[in-house]
DNA sequence: ATACTTACATACGTGAATGTTTGTAAATGC
DNA sequence: GCATTTACAAACATTCACGTATGTAAGTAT
């Protein structure tokens, strides 16, 4: 085939892209081959390799697309100048639970990240990566949990490093099962699912010094 | 080599389901190859091939060694005979988190399951077990809850089916988190990690129609 | 218009892992 | 005590995906 003009290439760039969510959702990341994909894509093998140095580039490519979609809210929720951080916080659970189950892009690449991966070898980095994401989505979430308790949102001597933990636990699990066992309408049972977790933030159980 | 004695053939067959242990955990179970497996056993990939018909088919014999340790207490939490089923499921709760911190063996499976397998192709039937068995632990919860309802250790309008999801992903959301980053003393805390979530229970989120 | 570069397609070489087959010495059954 | 089976080791053949190298036609700069 003939040379293709720029606007065209990153179209075929972006049918890879698509074509790999496919296929590594399909076939799992370390099963899938670069010929399926390209198979998948319409294009040859040799396409792949001039836009992705290899399969683990591709990968990350791919991942990449789905990145901070939540930055501005989540920055809401930590801003001390945010007048109520706990509704800006269910906002945000709420809006990343019902982003999973109304954007198939958003599923399908969560579920490739939860249960068709594997975090070893070449994708050290990649876990290394989630690491240090989930602590800083700890922090996050605590210092949200703060802001809420110096508005006087939640009891002043809630324990917000371990409250944090809990929180971030919980929606951790609720994707985790939901996408294993996709059995209930998810963006429907979103709100009660996050008011329930917010409740629990009223736990005698999380007040300081009450453990650990 | 020469031919052993049924006692020591079943000692090589323990060598090489620990040796996948390791090497599965280390290189995750697409990555790991039965030279890596047999070579860490101390055997030739054909002792492999005589134990088991291939990688899956040493994989499972692999997890099926981790099966029913908590049967009984489960069981137990279940019965409608049981006076404190709320105690009961607290016991359980913690145990399988204490388990999980302190038994190696138990860790690393969990660590491969969660992050080190890929539930897609030959491994589609371990996926269907998983759903099964998170569907069947929602329902065990529930029926727990339901028993601690009727002896009125939890409020009466508990709406028991939607405790038990949140309950279930609330304890895969602290292990799988924990798994990642073991920043924390999960054997210690767990008692805490554990009233927080049984304090949840009393939500008015949780009550019946009050969503869904 | 031409030279150069781009955006691929095609073909090739390589290595690694798999499943199988064959060999063998000792344990076990009768 | 002999035949048979067991519990492996070692060698073999095959597959398969990867990376690379080469080919090529059209776009682009000058």
């Amino acid at each position: 085939m003939a040379r293709r003009t720029k606007e065209e290439a990153q179209a075929t760039r972006v049918q890879i892209l698509d074509a790999a969510e496919r296929v590594f959702h399909a076939q799992g990341v370390s099963r899938a081959s670069l010929a399926e994909v390209a198979k998948e894509a319409g294009v040859s093998r040799g396409a792949i390799y001039w836009h992705f140095e290899n399969k683990i580039d591709l990968f990350q490519a791919m991942l990449e697309r789905l990145r901070l979609p939540l930055e501005e809210l989540a920055r809401a929720s930590e801003s001390e100048d945010e007048p109520d951080p706990l509704g800006c916080m269910r906002e945000l659970l709420i809006t990343a639970l019902t982003r999973l189950a109304c954007e198939p892009q958003t599923h399908r690449t969560h579920d490739i990240l939860r249960y068709k991966c594997e975090y070893t070898g070449e994708l050290l980095g990649l876990r290394e990566r989630m690491q240090a994401l989930s602590l800083e989505c700890d922090q996050r979430i605590a210092k949200a949990l703060s802001n809420a308790v110096n508005k006087n949102q939640l009891p002043s001597d809630l324990d917000c490093a371990r409250a944090a933990v809990c929180l971030h636990a919980y929606m951790e699990g609720i994707e985790s099962n939901w996408l294993l066992v996709p059995n209930f309408d998810l963006a429907q049972q979103a709100p009660a699912l996050v008011d329930t977790v917010l409740d629990m933030l009223r736990s005698p159980a999380l007040r300081l010094r009450s453990a650990g």
